[in-house]
DNA sequence: CCATGCATGTGAATGCGTGCACAATCGCTT
DNA sequence: AAGCGATTGTGCACGCATTCACATGCATGG
């Protein structure tokens, strides 16, 4: 996986069960919540009030025990011989993972910046786009899936306003680093980059790294492998 | 990571340094290969001819040693005393994620598909867009940079005519699976998810996914954790 | 020609993630 | 009321990835 948590300090907090404090999920099972989320919500449409370890896993592509280590962390548990609570388990994710609604804003509005900011699951998903900022002046003005792009000088003003947490950076690479540091600057201390580029940033801030032509470079190199070992063309 | 190699079986072929034939780079080892030569393009630049595993380990944002064995693998040597020569690592490094120019077809031109096919970094990364398809007749016809955009049915013979070999999937989620079987019917192995949904694919196929709103929920995840430990607001 | 310093290459230890396998436990049926 | 089938919860072992630490070896300077 190219995307991955760049610092790769990991949550090592005690369990607490009834504290209501700390809460040590490992990074590797809360890549599945969002994914069990989906199966769950699929089910619950269908009016099925009842899931197995083993139906959520295989509507999820994993293994059944791997859903139940999973779900034993977000603190669920489910009735032996029965399964879990499908409402239940869906309210229980949902808390995990931020229930509420998350604003984010996106810094560059290029054709990345642009489209990231029409995707319907970031809506969809409780991650409403409410600020776009630019470089370019001739950009600023410019109204984009219902949201004026601002200057990116004004940054900081725009995140107070509308109170974004979360921050995406889709700049050209030469500007990821501007741009990482203008949203520490105005307060942001999550952020996701689409840039291809290697940024830095302080302990406190999580940076996560999404590399479209790095994925393409994986596959391509997988493809060439199998090309090499396999003499058949598909022709 | 959300987006992560979907089958995780590891290649364990053993290495054959002499014949040529076996390549048995890890996938963690693999995902950086693509940062490395970023760094190593960077320094080149700069006509510099000669990087040590720290200096690359800096630009990279990794560690010394885990560069060094990383490049153990792709076969080249460094020189003791010294580093390694820039030239020499980013031709073994380029002839690894396949040298060559690798054609991609994109499978819906909704907002996504559309900024996708027309992001710099593909064909920067030697990866052209050379095909776009969709099940929208309305869209069928247009011209997308620079590319005509064909009916999903045509998908085979589009697939043949311009040698993709790299399939991306840019439709809704529930279109994703039908997306997926058509590019495997049409030849292509290797294949970039983006649809938020579980595919599933023969063995023989290399499925990877990129999953944008789980990105931002894993960031929200941490976000709230850190509001709920450390009460002081940004304000 | 030799010594010295620096950077490579890798053995080994640690930690996280995965998945098996099984005991514990619940609901349902008889 | 008691047994039975089903499913959870988890101890345990295995494997990959990361990182430290150090011996190896090359180049440069005296």
């Amino acid at each position: 996986m190219t995307t991955d948590r760049i610092d790769a300090a990991a949550v090592a907090e005690a369990v607490t069960p009834e504290s209501g404090i700390a809460v040590p999920i490992p990074e590797a099972t809360l890549a599945r919540l969002p994914i069990y989320m989906r199966g769950l919500l699929e089910v619950a449409g269908d009016g099925v009030t009842t899931v197995s370890s083993r139906r959520l896993a295989d509507l999820s592509g994993v293994n059944a025990a791997k859903v139940r280590k999973d779900l034993s962390y977000v603190g669920t548990r489910g009735t032996r011989g029965v399964g879990y609570e499908v409402d239940l388990l869906i309210r229980e994710i949902g808390m995990v993972l931020s229930g509420e609604v998350t604003p984010v804003v996106i810094i560059g509005v290029g054709n990345l910046g642009r489209a990231l900011s029409r995707y319907d699951g970031f809506v969809a998903g409780g991650f409403p786009v409410l600020a776009l900022v630019d470089a370019d002046s001739s950009m600023v003005g410019r109204r984009i899936a219902g949201v004026i792009v601002s200057h990116v000088d004004d940054l900081g003003k725009v995140v107070a306003e509308t109170g974004c947490l979360l921050g995406i950076v889709a700049t050209p690479a030469h500007a990821a680093q501007v741009a990482v540091d203008g949203l520490i600057a105005a307060g942001i201390r999550s952020i996701l980059n689409f840039a291809p580029a290697v940024v830095s940033v302080p302990a406190e801030v999580e940076l996560r790294k999404v590399d479209l032509a790095t994925e393409l470079q994986i596959l391509g190199y997988h493809e060439h492998r199998r090309e090499a070992a396999d003499p058949q063309q598909v022709a």
